[in-house]
DNA sequence: GGCCAGGCCCCAG
DNA sequence: CTGGGGCATGGC
């Protein structure tokens, strides 16, 4: 094990994940049908008890020697990994990703979260009074439009529903190289090439993905000039996820 | 009260 | 294959 830093603000919201709460320096959300109380004082010690956090905040990659990298490649980058050192890509379940990241589409962050909550409560296991875990495929296998209308998912309904359909895609996409997966996954109506890379991101650890909503293309634009992904390989995921959160927090200058 | 949001579908050229 | 309108909803 590494055991390379992570800072659990900035982990749980640079925009990765949409489950988590922060109440008073209590982290909290359902992870593998269990709930998950973590503060960063005890943060260490609890993933060396549980080995499924371990996994979970991705503990075993070379976080040091990426970062390493990437400052000496540029100084805006430089800047973003020291405002926010202790970012980790979490390992999240595949079908979570693929259901929050159609979620995100012409969305924001915030209502995205609240949209997580909502289909959590109405279709999720309650695995502590008041904590639920997002639904599985098998638990809204028989979810209409209609239904998914009514709960505010607007027009992402009818995707969320092919997704549901659809879902044993994901099974395979492990076994195929990046744009066959890639390829795979927009088979699935809602699923274009920013929300495929985040799935394959986020959920399957692609860390050559990358990423490019509206907000990286400013980036890209206002400092990487005539540069593309590549510039960073092999680490372009990372780079992606600390350029994204810096320049929302922090505006682009 | 408009404007816009971690995009994508769909259709015209 | 490229470009642009339209999209549900709610937070600001």
């Amino acid at each position: 094990m590494q055991n390379h830093h992570v800072d659990l603000q900035t982990t749980l919201f640079c925009g990765q994940c949409f489950g988590w709460k922060n109440e008073e320096g209590v982290f909290h959300s359902v992870i593998d049908k269990k709930l998950v109380r973590l503060t960063q004082e005890n943060f260490s010690a609890s993933v060396q008890e549980h080995a499924f956090l371990a996994h979970y905040f991705d503990m075993d990659w070379e976080y040091e020697q990426a970062n390493e990298f990437l400052c000496t490649i540029d100084p805006h980058l430089k800047q973003a990994i020291e405002m926010f050192p202790g970012l980790h890509i979490l390992n999240q379940d595949p079908f979570e990703v693929l259901m929050c990241f159609i979620l995100s589409q012409n969305n924001t962050i915030l209502r995205i979260r609240k949209m997580y909550d909502v289909l959590c409560s109405q279709y999720g296991t309650e695995v502590e009074p008041f904590s639920y875990a997002f639904p599985s495929p098998a638990e809204l296998k028989n979810v209409t439009e209609e239904e998914l209308r009514a709960l505010g998912m607007g027009f992402r309904a009818p995707y969320l529903l092919d997704a549901i359909q659809k879902h044993s895609i994901l099974d395979d996409i492990k076994n195929h190289s990046f744009s066959k997966a890639l390829e795979l996954l927009m088979t699935i109506k809602g699923v274009g090439p920013k929300v495929g890379s985040c799935i394959l991101l986020y959920g399957f650890h692609r860390m050559e993905s990358f990423p490019l909503d509206t907000w990286m293309l400013k980036v890209m634009r206002t400092w990487f000039p005539s540069k593309d992904g590549t510039f960073f390989a092999p680490y372009a995921a990372l780079a992606q996820q600390y350029l994204f959160h810096y320049a929302r927090t922090r505006g682009l200058s």
